[in-house]
This record gives structure tokens, sequence and C-alpha cells, in this order.
DNA sequence: CGCGCTAGGTTCATTCGTTGAACTGACCCG
DNA sequence: CGGGTCAGTTCAACGAATGAACCTAGCGCG
């Protein structure tokens, strides 16, 4: 009876919310993007129950978005940093900031937004189609099985 | 003792993730914007818990992203469909597709794929600076507080 | 009229996951 | 020796997920 679990599923979707449907876990790796790397860092940035992100940290390190290495010797201290698949979550977290600034705030929206370190301009991220750099159309778009030229 | 809520944080990303993070919640999504609309479709298509799809539901009408109508009377029976906020989160999905697909998966990818129904060409989706047209990069961001001109 | 079927849920006992607080253990400093 | 730092672990209480069974209205069939 244990809750149901999507990481073996055959989409995309399934998978990758059998990570972040895990609670606090995308906080987690927020706190990660702003640069937090120690353990009690992250408890008191997001003051989640330290079992949790015990656990959080875990399974991130176990996934490979984290990796966990020592910091100092005697006594041993541990951090944990992005790797290069963590990093590449960035762009989820993205498409929920623009998504959750446009729709979970009122008129004024909220009180922070993400800024281009160099130039100071504000950045909005929005999802598009690499191929054309048209933005989505959910209602063009299919699932399509792949197909796979047999390996004989 | 309940679960920790962060409905009314100041990040889009944490109040994203009180939606998203509420396991089967993305997939009922996914189902939604596969053209699914009633509630014995939605339980078929995932097997989920009928008590845990009926939650789900609530709350995505609650929150905007489903509307629920009656599509006949006697007996009276209800569908879900989304609405622009649930259509609009679709960018979050798509973002979720490409890096499920880039990472979650061996070296042959996800079975499934993307394509345009009129062209049968696949679609990538990719987060892009609007302003730039640029990939992020997340070592050139910076999250900033929004000033506001006080109202007087 | 009575029976089974459909659709959209609700109810329930069991088990799993989260919470908050306290605790541990290794080491350092004074 | 006492106190502080850091990275966790342990525990009891409680809320949420699971799977199965049940409920309700109306309809169509015999």
């Amino acid at each position: 009876m244990r809750r149901t679990r999507f990481d073996d599923w055959p989409c995309p979707i399934a998978r990758t919310t059998d990570l972040i449907g895990d609670w606090w876990t995308p906080l987690v790796l927020r706190e990660a993007f702003s640069g937090r790397r120690r353990f009690d860092e992250f408890q008191e940035a997001l003051d989640v129950p330290r079992a949790v992100l015990a656990a959080r940290l875990k399974r991130l390190c176990d996934e490979g978005l984290l990796e966990r290495s020592a910091y100092q010797q005697a006594p041993v201290r541990y951090e944990y940093r992005l790797t290069e698949k963590g990093r590449a979550f960035w762009d989820v977290l993205a498409a929920m900031w623009r998504w959750g600034s446009d729709w979970l705030f009122d008129a004024d929206g909220p009180p922070v937004q993400l800024v281009d370190r160099a130039s100071g301009e504000r950045v909005l991220p929005r999802v598009v189609d690499e191929r054309t750099g048209a933005p989505l159309d959910v209602r063009t778009l299919r699932v399509s099985r792949v197909r796979r030229t047999p390996a004989g």
C-alpha cells in the first residue's frame, strides 16, 4: 500500500512528477540554485523538518541531481552541489516560476522577479519549440510512439 | 501538524509547488491535455484511487485550472475542462517533458515524443528568455525584489 | 415492476509519509 | 570540562494515500 510510484512509467512527465511530487523537493532545488550547499543552510532557508530534508537530499543525490562531498575533514562536513543534470532542471523551475507569476498572484504580480545579473534587465522565461522558436500550442501537438529501428 | 503549505509564500515556485506537489496532480492535468474530460476516463487512464481523483479534480476546479460542468441532465453527469489558466499550465508540463526525456531515460530516450499535428515534425520544448530568445543560464540570473511605486 | 447497467462519486480500515521536537556524535575552542 | 558547530537520526502524533466496497439516480430491457 505504498504511495504509487511513477518512476518507471513510459511518460517523461510521469517520471518527473515522481521526483518533484515529493513535497519540498522543488524548493530544495530552488535553494540549491540560489547558491546554498550545506544542510543547515537549506534547513534554515526553508524551515523544513530535518528528517524530511535529509530524505530529500539523499534522494536528489541518488537520482544524480546533487552531489554530496566533504568540504572539510575533522570533523567531516558535507555539502551538496548541483550536477549537470541538476542544473538542467532549472528550466522546469523557470517554467513554474513563469506560470506561478502569471496566474497565482494578484494584479501586482509577485514581489520578486528574475533579472539578468549583468544588464539588470528583467528575464521572462517562456517555453518554445526549439526548432521553430514558436510558443507551444497544445492544440497542435500530438503524442507519438517512437519508431525504433531494430538493432540487427 | 498538517503538511506545510506553500500557497501563500511570496515565491512563484513555492506556490506552483503547492499545486503540483500534490501526488497525481500533474498526471491528471496531462490527461486533461490529452482530451479526457470525464471522471471515469481519468480514473481508468491513470488507475488512480477514486477518492484521490475526486480530491484532485476538486482542487483543480477550486484553483481555476479546470471547470466542472454538466454535459447532460437526467441523470446529471459532469465533465472537467481546462480553463485558460489550465491551458497555460501546459508550458510547465512541457518543460517537465523535456527534462524528463533528456535525463530520466536510457540512451534510446522515451518511447513517446511530441510531434506537430499538422507537419508531423518533432517538437522539442525549450525554455528561453522571452526578450532575447536565448536559453536560460542560471548563472547569469538573479532574483530581485520588485520596486513598487506607492499608490498615492 | 424488478433487474442490471452507467456515471460520478463517498466511505472505510489500513498503511505510509510528514511534522516538530528532542537527541546523537564528532570535533573545536577557551 | 563546558559550550558551540554541523550534519544528521530518532520518535510519537497526526494527516494523506490506498484499495475495496458501497451509494445514488436514472435508464433500458423483459
